[in-house]
RNA sequence: GCCGGUGUGGCGAAAUGGCAGACGCAAAGGACUUAAAAUCCUUUGGGGAGCAAUCCCCGUGCGGGUUCGAGUCCCGCCACCGGUACCA
């Protein structure tokens, strides 16, 4: 015999027959403009979930949180009456995959199609409402010939500073095209994970390490393909503000992209023909500038040096080589840095000063140089006070602090013509007179470098680029796609060559022309995939033109920007994927590719889910909940609605067991509304059902929940919607005869967050078609209007009575009725009432 | 350091400036049962008074403030959790 626990409804059997049902109907395939069907008069909704990278671990719960969400939206939506997209795919191109494939043997193509398939798998039994007739596989060459087309829109394009867009490289009228594509070649200090034998992204390197595997990585020149993202830098931070994001998330991104104005000093250098150029925010601080510092890694450094100091600036610069990122910042407690002899010149009051190098001073961010304001500036005041430098006070702060290390704005002082003047006015007067004077000019820095968008790995998108005589050209569209070629050994080779190199067949493109060997980060396949969706089996276009302003347009009646219309994932892409696919998209509405400026309107991040003891989960603490388990124990229905009843959508919150048993047994419950089990323990259709009106009570149920329910999924408020249906399921458990009108608003209610058991039931009560056909039911505000309202009677603000008055009572009315009630009459006895508010409908205060 | 976020019962949480703790979990008691499970009913922030119905006091991290009224708004702290870090 089974010792397993009665399940307290059949779920296991009506779920999975629903599932079945669902595929066999393709009943959430939406139809595309053009299609046969194709009902124009709806309004179109997209709700889109971060795909996942389908790893061989398989799902865990994290995933289904978002997804749930959108699921419940985007059933709502259709039962709104809009037409909604709701796709999902796989973000299948990737390291992992890689690394099992080398650990392993098994080739990349195999493992990825086996964790697809049982990602798949898992998401049917979770009963998602997927257009699954959409699903695309960044890793298919129908899909992945669209990426490379893109990166071809990328090369052949140039951003216009006039224009301030992209525009066709056939426009550009300078000398070299090459160096203003937004897809180019450079040799830059790269970070080079030997471990990976790959290059890294900045946004892949994590103190020093690799994100993936968190092997040590180094600096070291390379040749790689890099992306113009920023020329885009200022419309990246500007146009977030049109976009319905969290605002955390949008501070995330311009905090990454970190704009910073300032100005540009050139400095001559004493006896030389040489002038530093450095970049400071700063320009009204210049006079209290008392020395120099360049990056050990400055091109003028070995020029500017005196003979002097030749040797202790080279064994510094070796030192500074030597050290990996990592090193750098774990000793940036101390400051270090020698002095190459050298004196430049302050232009604004032609002080000598030292030049010195460090390697606080980074080569890759401004000019690589900056003037030391030590009075002003933390790092410099360090420096100085370590070295013995002088501090100049040039501002006095407005609050009384102490000036030394005051970095905030005051009122500039020893600074000749600036004097007395506030820091942004200073700024200003600077900044005008070294441009008059040719000293300098206005400028603006990012933090934002180009996007290194080369890897050195066989499972990734090949570039469609040939080389020939050392120069690179862009392959025709007609031969797209570029397919990897079929290896057996796709094992990194150890050195900076990458494993394509090892092709040699498909490396020769022509007696003169070799293929680029590199391949696109996983990011590219995921840059552009909600344009797919929308059209995926286009073989002519990457999307189809009006398909694309159908599901990607933006209301008419609203100023927003539009594009997809809810997109959920998780905080973690905040500065990857979401600036990488602004960018992209950026690039393709200025090409004319796309209609909307911005790819993705409203924005939610959901929260992580801790382990049950509070922790992160994680294989080692042992904490880990698996979703199929859970299913399996109490259903899937049970299962979305515990995801959605734990908490605030966007809060970490901890897993529960005894949570999960809760509301599975909320749904028994529901369940039990309709069926009774008979003699020989079988479901039959409850005895108490009836078709009778619902009294004035119930009436008031119905319409109260129907408007919550409503009102919370579109703020996505999922966890109160729940709770309000628990509320109606109390109010009938005990009703007999229970009005079946009442469980058909139910049923229609719950749907989006329970579809199985609601169209199970749906099914067994004899109500026509199913529900998720159904409109969703509208609230007549009639019905929550009481005859009669209590009222809380305060004196001074404390509760001390209750009062029933009618509906209509005017203020003077409930005034009177207040006064005169026996607690309030006791609590005013032999005082003098100052004040009686009334709030109508709600409260009487008298203040005494 | 800087930037975000969060602090409410034993736990997850709820509350347009208007009855703090809805809803759920856990716990306790009861009904049903030979018994258990399941189910149904009741109680449950802390303290105090009363035979009782009831009533009083305290209570949303801490300290101030605004207001007739503050979990909610303002000022100043503290703790925890994320992100980020020599960006001139």
């Amino acid at each position: 015999m089974s010792t397993e626990r009665r399940k307290p409804y059949p779920f296991d059997r009506i779920e999975a027959k629903w599932q079945q049902f669902w595929d066999q109907n393709r009943t959430f395939h939406a139809l595309n403009p053009g299609e046969p069907g194709f009902d124009a008069s709806k309004p179109k909704y997209y709700v889109l979930d971060m795909f996942p990278y389908p790893s061989g671990a398989g799902l865990h719960v994290g995933h289904p949180e978002g997804y749930t969400a959108t699921d419940i939206l985007s059933r709502f939506k259709r039962m709104s009456g809009y037409n909604v997209l709701h796709p999902m795919g796989w973000d299948a191109f990737g390291l992992p995959a890689e690394q099992y494939a080398i650990k392993t043997g098994q080739h990349p193509a195999v493992t990825t199609a086996r964790n697809v398939d049982m990602f798949r798998g898992q998401l049917k039994r979770i009963g998602f409402a997927y257009d699954w007739q959409r699903e695309v596989n960044t890793t298919d060459p129908g899909y992945f010939r669209w990426t490379q087309w893109i990166f071809l829109r990328l090369y052949n394009s140039w951003f216009n500073p006039v224009s301030q867009k992209a525009e066709g490289i056939e426009t550009y009228r300078g000398q070299d095209p090459d160096s203003v594509r937004l897809a180019y070649v450079a040799e830059v200090p790269v970070n080079w994970c030997s471990a990976l034998g790959t290059v890294l992204a900045n946004e892949e390197v994590v103190d020093g390490k690799s994100e993936v595997g968190g092997h040590p990585v180094e600096r070291r020149p390379m040749r790689q393909w890099m992306l113009r993202i920023t020329a885009y830098a200022d419309r990246l931070i500007s146009e977030l503000d049109g976009l319905d994001w969290p605002e955390s998330i949008k501070l995330l991104q311009r905090n990454w992209i970190g704009r910073s104005e300032g100005a540009e000093v050139s400095f001559k250098i004493r006896g030389s023909e040489h002038e530093v150029r450095v970049f400071t925010t700063r320009p009204d601080t210049l006079f209290g500038a008392t020395y120099l510092v360049l990056a050990p890694e400055h091109a003028l450094v070995n020029d500017i040096t005196a003979v002097s100091q030749k040797a202790a600036v080279a064994a510094y610069q070796d030192a500074c080589r030597s050290k990996s990122d990592m090193e750098r910042t774990e000793l940036s407690k101390e400051k270090t840095g020698v002095p190459t002899g050298a004196f430049a010149i302050n232009p604004v009051n032609g002080q000598e000063i030292p030049v010195w190098i460090a390697d606080y001073v980074l080569t890759g961010y401004g000019t690589g140089a900056i003037m030391a304001v030590p009075a002003h500036d933390t790092r410099d005041f360090e420096f100085a006070e370590k070295f013995g430098l002088p501090v100049l006070q040039v501002v006095t702060p407005t609050g009384g602090e102490d000036w030394k290390g005051f970095t905030g704005d005051g009122v500039s002082v020893n600074s000749g013509f600036l004097d007395g003047l506030p820091t942004s006015e200073s700024k200003r007067r600077m900044g005008e007179w070294l441009e008059s004077n040719s000293h300098g000019k206005r400028t603006i820095q990012y933090k934002l470098r180009d996007w290194l968008f080369s890897r050195q790995r066989y499972w990734g998108e090949p570039f469609p680029i040939v080389w020939e005589a050392g120069r690179h050209r862009a392959l025709n569209e007609a031969e797209l796609p570029l397919t990897p070629p079929a290896m057996d050994d796709f094992r990194p080779t150890g050195t900076p060559e990458p494993p394509l190199s090892k092709a040699k067949d498909w490396l020769r493109y022509s007696e003169q022309a070799t293929r680029e060997t590199n391949t696109m980060p996983q990011w590219a396949g995921s840059c552009w995939y909600y344009l797919r969706y929308c059209d995926p089996g286009n073989t002519g276009r990457f999307v189809g033109r009006e398909v694309e302003r159908y599901w990607m347009g933006a209301d008419s009646a609203s100023p927003k920007p539009g594009g997809v219309d809810l997109y959920v994932g998780g905080t973690e892409h905040a500065v990857l994927h979401l600036l990488y696919a602004r960018f992209w998209h950026k690039v393709l509405f200025d090409l004319a590719e796309v209609s909307t400026p911005e790819p993705f309107q409203r924005l939610v991040n959901q929260g992580i889910i801790l382990g049950e003891d509070g922790q992160k989960m994680s294989k080692s603490r042992g904490n880990v909940v698996n979703p199929d388990d859970v299913i399996g124990a109490c259903g899937a229905d049970a299962f979305r609605c515990y995801e959605m009843f734990m908490g605030p959508l966007e809060q970490m919150k901890p897993w529960s067991t005894a949570g999960v048993e809760g509301v599975s047994r909320f749904l028994a419950r529901v369940w039990r509304l309709a069926m009774d089990e008979n003699q020989q323990g079988e479901w039959v259709r409850s005895a108490a059902l009836a078709d009778v009106a619902p009294d004035k009570a119930q009436l008031k149920v119905i319409h109260a929940t129907i408007k919550k329910v409503g009102e919370d999924i579109e703020t996505l408020s999922f966890n109160t919607a729940i709770a309000q249906m628990m509320v109606f399921v109390n109010a009938f458990t005990g009703a007999s005869p229970r009005p079946i009108s009442a469980l058909r608003i139910l049923l229609q209610l719950l749907n989006p967050f329970a579809p199985h058991i609601t169209e199970e039931l749906w099914q067994q009560l004899g109500f026509e078609g199913q529900v998720a056909d159904q409109p969703w039911p509208e609230f007549d505000p009639q019905a929550l209007i009481e005859d009669e309202l209590e009222l809380v009677v305060q004196i001074n603000g404390k509760v001390r009575d209750k009062l029933v008055v009618k509906r209509d009572a005017v203020a003077a009315e409930v005034e009177a009725a207040a006064l005169a009630s026996p607690r309030a009459a006791e609590w005013t006895a032999g005082k003098t009432i100052r004040k009686v508010i009334v709030v109508p409908g709600k409260l009487v205060n008298i203040v005494v």
